[in-house]
DNA sequence: CATAAAACCGACCAAGCGGTCAAGAGTGTT
DNA sequence: AACACTCTTGACCGCTTGGTCGGTTTTATG
């Protein structure tokens, strides 16, 4: 009998996710080489393509895993209404502001049969977000729950954008601050 | 003496300009070729670097014009209040969807040095905003202002990614519906 | 009308890219 | 111990990229 993969297999794996995430995210998915990936997890390129079939397959996991992970986050969450949503998404993106990053502006770049199951995990975390929305503010038309949903979002994704550790605002800090602001917002429309 | 430059180079800048601005927003600026972008705006390459120095440079303009445009603009709403900067601000994003995703992705691509002029008009953004968000709703701590004030940016900077024109509420609608929820919002932290 | 520079192009180039390959080293199974 | 397969690598390949170059056409100016 042949042997089998390496016990460690999945580990190392991850940690090639991991490094190439860090590394896509600093340099930009499109900028950033196979080579120089390799070079930031320490292996050779060559290693890369054993585990992974090409590029867009290594992004595909990167983003698969992470919105799964979101996902799962998220829908734990539901019991404790927007305000808990909202603590509990900006807590996520905690040590994933790389795969944040690359989710954001790389996966247009997939092709369309590699974006769809993705896509699909987003459309999931839109419609628990457009739920505690409607219940938080019944009575809104379609058209306008669904862009008071996306305003939401919006706060959320941006916050990687200006937010620096230690400077400012704490995370927990700014998702009480975010949940007080959309809370009286909803009042207001 | 020699012959001076056109009478059109302005505008046959202009249309590159504009033309490489879509081009790169629909494919994405590293993934987007020049060959591409010289079919597009109905020229040849050569020609494109006739007008610009390199990609980078080309970029730049792309970025220096659309931000200079954008300050000028919400400067002159600073006058009717943060709903006011709100509307304005909406209202510029019109006709240049494509400038501004370039400008949220591929600004980071530059070398540092052509990255200051654009970071610089940010700051004139970020500080007339801020103002606005202070006159509204006096008395937050610097920290907490900065917040909310980024808050206030990434409704606006995320409108684009969501928003299909035709679709839904339009630009207008969205630009009241947002003034009220951050009016509202405002009260609550 | 002469002229010198701008406007414009097709063909070309070096460099870096994603991806492949042949081969050696390491290891679970018999 | 012998096998069969995974793990790991450096060298390599075809292709696309940003950018250049020599040359032709056009046009403002004297």
């Amino acid at each position: 009998m042949p042997r089998g993969i390496a016990r460690d297999h999945d580990e190392k794996r991850g940690l090639i996710r991991k490094g190439a995430a860090a590394y896509f995210a600093r340099h930009g998915y499109d900028r950033a080489s196979m080579t120089g990936a390799a070079r930031e997890c320490g292996v050779s390129k060559a290693l890369i393509y054993h585990y992974y079939d090409s590029k867009e397959a290594l992004l595909f996991d990167i983003l698969d895993t992470h919105l799964s992970d979101l996902v799962a986050v998220v829908e734990d969450a539901t019991g404790e209404g927007l305000p808990g949503l909202i603590r509990a998404v900006l807590a996520a993106y905690e040590d994933a502001d790389a795969e944040h990053k690359l989710q954001l502006d790389a996966l247009g770049t997939l092709p369309p049969e590699m974006q769809a199951p993705l896509i699909a995990h987003q459309r999931r975390l839109v419609a628990i977000m457009s739920d505690a929305v409607a219940a938080t503010r019944p009575g809104l038309d379609p058209d306008r729950l669904r862009a008071v949903t996306m305003t939401v979002f919006g706060i959320l994704n941006w916050f990687y954008m200006w937010h620096r550790p230690g400077r400012g605002l704490s995370r927990a800090e700014y998702a009480a601050l975010a949940a007080d602001f959309v809370g009286a917002g909803l009042k207001g429309v």
